[in-house]
DNA sequence: CAAAACCTACCTATTGGAAGGCAGTTTTCA
DNA sequence: TGAAAACTGCCTTCCAATAGGTAGGTTTTG
């Protein structure tokens, strides 16, 4: 079996949502990258506002995985903060792409609220971690000068997200390098 | 005399890319708030394409007044740090609007290449703009601890950027001052 | 009067979606 | 056990609404 088409079909919209945006493909797009009938992914999702939930809610449970995951073999505050940015310049794709959450969140106002709120679930996880993170690398020494672990997270959350937007601006990951540089600097252990 | 139409559809349209992404709305939106007919637009901006260079030449060249404006009446690094960030914050409405730089980055794919260009050139001044005033700030001591002022400068514009992704996510202003709190505090002199 | 501004009336393509059919699998139950 | 019922996954056909855009006529204005 090759792969199930649902699955299939949040795959081409997720990588399709991150490059050209919400608004940026249709259901015929999607079909003809899938190789089914535009009618047919309506059995899968019956509209888009539907599929945007899904897509949303699959993104959340990856990272809410990949979260856990670390959380269960604790490594330093560096060694943390230091995978989520990894994570967000892998999540470029060389520059075409963005983070879901970044994509949705531009396009808010044409997505069901019930998007807006896993938006939110998801940022609200993301600084948790950030927060751990900057907590730990205070204690155990491996992020420089940290002040406030809380603030640090909000600053380093759209730090990230911001990063992103840059890289894509010019298709090209050494901009968001650079917009992270000095905040890696301060990770003094690997 | 009121306002001439072409500025009230160039408003119209701004705030619609801002609040709703490029995609978000159509020729009729655009025609109905400005009270004439959709074909007349044509008149004005042949095709929408045309219509997102002249929305982004626009925006471009307001900023660069506005650094000019600086540029002739010298401040405080802190002062200018300042006001690009109160700038950003103006630039939310309330959390419902994004800046049109970041708003085109996010569909950039459906925009003509021309735009691209002007979005390089709109990051690429706010970043030197940024960089004097960490530069500045370093000399005359307005801005605390600052290494590399290209470094701070990268990392502010995507910080800013960020903070604003931040802050529409949840429509609350409170957000984008969360994220940039830690910056404004290194800026020690009003 | 001529140009600029705006109109009505269309057009074509595409949008997300509805309706219903149909083959294959699974479940139910006499 | 075996037939009926139900479900799955995909199909074809159709649709109203909307998209951006064109052609050509009329009004307004310097």
């Amino acid at each position: 079996m090759p792969i199930d088409t649902k699955t299939a079909l949040l795959d081409s919209a997720e990588r399709a949502a991150r490059t050209l945006g919400f608004d940026g493909f249709s259901y015929a797009d999607l079909a003809e990258d899938v190789g089914i009938r535009k009618a047919s992914i309506h059995h899968h999702f019956p509209s888009k506002a539907n599929l945007s939930v899904e897509l949303m809610q699959r993104y959340l449970e990856k990272f809410e995985a990949l979260r856990n995951e670390f959380k269960e073999t604790p490594k330093s505050g560096g060694v943390q903060l230091s995978t989520v940015i990894d994570n967000y310049r892998a999540g470029l794709g060389g520059g075409k792409s963005l983070c879901l959450c970044v994509s949705f969140t531009a396009s808010l106002e044409s997505l069901p609220p019930e998007v807006s709120q896993l938006v939110r679930r998801f940022r609200v996880m993301i600084i948790k971690w950030l927060e751990d993170a900057f907590r730990l690398g205070q204690s155990d020494g491996t992020i420089a000068h940290v002040q406030d672990p809380k603030q640090e997270a909000a600053a380093a959350l759209s730090l990230f997200e911001g990063a992103q937007l840059s890289a894509r601006a010019q298709e090209d990951l050494a901009l968001f390098d650079d917009a992270v540089l000095l905040l890696k600097s301060r990770i003094t252990q690997k």
